[in-house]
DNA sequence: CTGAAAACTTGACATTGTAAACTTTACATA
DNA sequence: TATGTAAAGTTTACAATGTCAAGTTTTCAG
């Protein structure tokens, strides 16, 4: 069976924890294009098809790596908006700077995250938990949410400008990649766009 | 010699030409993933070392074919803003309509121009000609620019959020990819935020 | 103690990218 | 026209990868 999660391990400690680890590892060494089964296998130790005993191929692989990612990136989004000002705004912002700044310090693992096809990950998130990564977005956009308004709407609004910025960013587009997200001055009419957010739609 | 581009052909005909061209047919038929540098020499009828004489490798195949589907890119944005109304706004609403629905028609395509690291055609478009595909957003954008004030910060704005939406609509986050762009009911919104740029920035 | 199942290994195979050696074609030039 | 050279293309070979099948080891329930 594949993805025994909480099953006791037998011969390797925790083998399918390992190979998560190992594949994390390789994409900030080596990055996207040198996660491969084989090289995971070897780091963690064991031969080259023991993965498939916990992952589906490649693609499992890649998932179950994704899964952990996002996770991490959560947690990096967390602690980045409890470092502002904590008002409506300042919350914002501080959790769109947190999101530059993982993809900046993991551009391997931010690319995994978000080119594994259709995110189911994320159709279980919007719809449900608010512990889980998208509830992050959406409890700090909450305060921006009009009364009797589809709340995605805001958090469709944040998230396009902020992943597109960062997407951009990575890829280069506003200049040679690992400049300091802090201080790159396109960033700035990024965050002011952000602050109109949840004002009055639109006179005109 | 790599890439002789007007050079008078000898056996195929044009083999360049044919292999972007395959190339692209694979990427519309059968995906990212399918993009091989056999098959795009078996579909053009050579051996499979023959594309070696045209391009530095798969990257370099690549990297022409997202040359080649980034200015079809720019002539489907350009198609879109002569559609709409003729104001300001209206073109660049259109443009970033048009965007999208270049995305949504070639989801492969579309992944290959913004995956191939570095995206060096960029750089030389941003601080270069205004017949290029950067271009096309510069000129739309102009009209918003406030007198004294850097371009690129209006151009970032409108890219950033249109590249965020459409590459988390294409990544499936918004529901089922494949669904008409036009009708998606949180693409409204992004284009609200839109027509918010270029006004007073953020009074507080 | 025993047997079955899980975990892992070994070996094989098709696909891919790449490099080297070779053949064919085009064309400038003597 | 004849010829030599370089580009264009083919063939062969090899290493790396994903996947599968069969076998081996370990765990553990009974």
């Amino acid at each position: 069976m594949t993805e025994p999660t909480d099953k006791k391990p037998h011969h390797h400690g925790d083998l399918r924890a390992a190979l998560i680890q190992s594949g994390i590892e390789i994409l900030t060494e080596s990055g996207l294009e040198s996660l491969t089964l084989r090289r995971c296998a070897a780091r963690a130790g064991v031969s080259h098809a023991a993965p498939a005993h916990h992952f589906d191929g490649i693609s499992g692989l890649r998932g179950a790596i994704a899964q952990e990612g996002f996770d991490r990136f959560r947690q990096a989004m967390l602690a980045a908006r409890a470092t502002g000002t904590q008002t409506p705004q300042g919350r914002i912002l501080s959790l769109c700077r947190g999101y530059l700044d993982f993809a900046v310090e993991n551009p391997a693992l931010f690319a995994l995250i978000f080119s594994c096809g259709p995110m189911s990950q994320f159709e279980d998130d919007m719809n449900a938990g608010d512990a889980s990564a998208y509830g992050v977005l959406r409890e700090t956009c909450a305060p921006f949410v009009s009364e009797g308004t589809d709340p995605r709407i805001v958090e469709t609004q944040v998230w396009s400008l902020i992943h597109g910025f960062t997407h951009l960013f990575l890829a280069g587009t506003f200049g040679p990649p690992g400049n300091s997200s802090d201080h790159h001055p396109l960033f700035a009419p990024v965050m002011a766009l952000l602050r109109e957010i949840g004002k009055d739609p639109a006179p005109n």
